[in-house]
DNA sequence: CGCGCCATATGCCTAAAGACACAATGACCG
DNA sequence: CGGTCATTGTGTCTTTAGGCATATGGCGCG
C-alpha cells in the first residue's frame, strides 16, 4: 500500500490551530501532495485593500507591485468581492472580467513567472476572507488535482474555523498577540438591546445583511433557499416597520449615533 | 478518481473538538472506511477500574458484565497498565498473557459475538488513556487496515489533544469589549476627506444615497431623470471600486469605525 | 485649433430585491 | 389538547438596482 504524505502535515496542522504556526501548517497541508512552485497568502476585505499575509518563493518586489497596482486586476479579489464565494477557486474558472483578468495574467502573473494558480478561499472571521494561493510556473493544475482540493476543502475550513475560535478566546485572556497570520476578528455583532423584537434566527440574518451579503449568499451560507431568506427579510422588515435593506442600514446607523 | 469517504468525517471531527460531540466524531472518523460491526470506548486508569464512555451496537448487558467481571481479563487494559503503550493495538499483537487472553476471548468476546478487535489508544490527560475499539463479528482486520490506522494515528492523537486542551481552557466569553464612547457626529455630512476622488456633484449624490433615498427620489429632488442618477451611481461605484449600494454603506461604516 | 479627459445626462436590458400568498413542521404554552 | 409562533420552504409578480452603450458640453494642453 502506498504511503500517503498527507497525514503528517494534517496532524501538525491540527496541533497548530490557535498558534502562530497555523497558516504555515495549513500551507504545508494543502500543498502536501499538490505540486506547486510558489505560495502566496492574502487576506481580502470588503472595504479595504488586500493584505499580504505570507509568501513562499515569491519576491518581496512582486508583493510590493501587487499591493501597489495589480490587486485591482486580481480576478480572485474581484470575484470574492462580487460574489463572496468561498472554496476552491481555479484561475480558469474566473472568466468573468476579461479585461481585468487579461491584465492580471499578462502583467502580474507573467512578471511573477506564474502559468496557473488556484485559490483556497476561507472564511476568516468578521467579514474577511483568507486566500491561500498555490502557483505553478510552467504547467497547469489538472482537474483531478482540483477535485482533490474540493474533496478536502471541508477539512481546511474546519481547521481555519478552529484557529479563529481558539484565537478568539486567546484575545479575551491576553492582550492582542496578533502575529503575522492572525485573524482580524472584528465582529460587527448586533447587541441584543437593539431590536429585541427579533428572534435569534432573525438577528442572525440581520447580522449577515449588515455585513453586506446579498440574499443568494446568505442562503448558501445558511444552507437554506433564496426564498426562505427573502421571507426572513420580509418578516424582519415588517417588525422594524421598514421596507428595504437600506432602511435597515439607516436604523443601525441611528443606533450607533445615539450610542 | 475514487472519492474518499474520510474528508467529511474529518472536517466534522475537527469542528467538534472541545464539544461533547468530540468522541462521536472521532469514532466516525476512525471507522469511516474501516469496516466494523460495533464500537466501544473506554477510559483506562492506572489506579481505578475502567470506565465505559460510549458504545455502538453493543448491549448494555455486556457493558455491565465487562465492568463487573471481564475487565480484569481485558488484554488491552492489562497491556496498557503494564507498558503504557499508546497507538494502534490489534488484538493479535497482545499475545502476552495467554491465560487471561484466552478467558477474554472465550468468554467476553464470544458472548459479545466478536471475532476480532483493534484498539486506538490515545493519551487522555493526566494518567489516563482513552481506548476506542473497533470490533468485527465474523472476519478479522487485515494488516493493510492496521497500517492505514497507523498512518492516520498522528491525526487522531492531534485531534484528541486539541479536545483536551480546549476542554481545559473552557472559559466564558467576554462581553462588551468596546471602549471609548466616541462622540456621535450629529450631522450626517460626508467629510471631504472621505472619498476625495469624487466630484462635488457625486458627493451630493452619495449624501442622498447614504441618507437612504432611492434612485427615483433622488432624481425628483435633483430635477434630473432616473437614468442620470443611475449613471452617477455607476460612476461613483467605479471610483470607489465597488458594485453595490450595500458596499457604499460598508465603506462608510468602515470610515466611522476607524474614525 | 483639435484632441483627450471628465462630468453630466439618457435609454435599454438583465439581475436582484421586495410584495404577496400559501404551507408544513416543531417547539412551547395555557 | 389546541393555539401561537418560529422556522423553513415554494411560487409568481412588480419594482429597483446595476451593467452597458452612448451622447453632449466644458476645460486644459500641446
Amino acid at each position: 500500500m502506498r504511503m500517503s504524505t498527507i497525514w503528517g502535515p494534517l496532524a501538525k496542522a491540527i496541533a497548530a490551530t490557535g498558534t502562530d504556526r497555523h497558516v504555515d501548517c495549513l500551507i504545508d497541508l494543502i500543498g502536501a501532495d499538490i505540486e506547486h512552485d510558489l505560495v502566496t497568502v492574502t487576506r481580502y476585505s470588503a472595504t479595504q485593500t488586500p493584505e499580504f499575509i505570507k509568501h513562499r518563493r515569491f519576491s518581496d518586489e512582486m508583493v510590493r507591485r501587487y499591493l501597489d497596482n495589480y490587486y485591482v486586476f486580481d480576478p480572485f479579489y474581484a470575484s470574492w468581492r462580487r460574489e463572496r464565494r468561498l472554496g476552491i477557486m481555479p484561475l480558469k474558472r474566473l472568466a468573468d472580467d476579461e479585461a481585468k483578468r487579461g491584465q492580471y495574467i499578462a502583467g502580474f502573473l507573467a512578471q511573477s513567472e506564474i502559468s496557473d494558480e488556484v485559490g483556497i478561499m476561507l472564511a476568516d472571521g468578521g467579514d474577511w476572507c483568507l486566500g491561500i494561493f498555490l502557483d505553478r510556473s510552467t504547467t497547469s493544475f489538472k482537474d483531478s488535482e482540483i477535485a482533490l482540493l474540493d474533496e478536502r476543502l471541508p477539512v481546511f475550513e474546519a481547521l481555519h474555523a478552529l484557529d479563529i475560535k481558539a484565537r478568539g478566546t486567546e484575545f479575551s485572556r491576553t492582550s492582542a498577540p496578533t502575529g503575522p497570520g492572525a485573524s482580524p476578528q472584528q465582529k460587527p455583532t448586533i447587541p441584543t438591546s437593539l431590536w429585541p423584537e427579533l428572534s435569534l434566527r432573525e438577528r442572525e440574518l440581520v447580522q449577515l445583511i449588515l455585513a453586506g451579503h446579498p440574499t443568494a449568499n446568505i442562503a448558501e451560507r445558511l444552507g437554506i433557499t433564496v426564498g426562505t431568506v427573502k421571507n426572513h427579510r420580509r418578516r424582519i422588515y415588517d417588525k422594524l416597520d421598514i421596507t428595504t435593506e437600506r432602511e435597515l442600514f439607516l436604523q443601525f446607523f441611528q443606533h450607533r449615533a445615539d450610542g
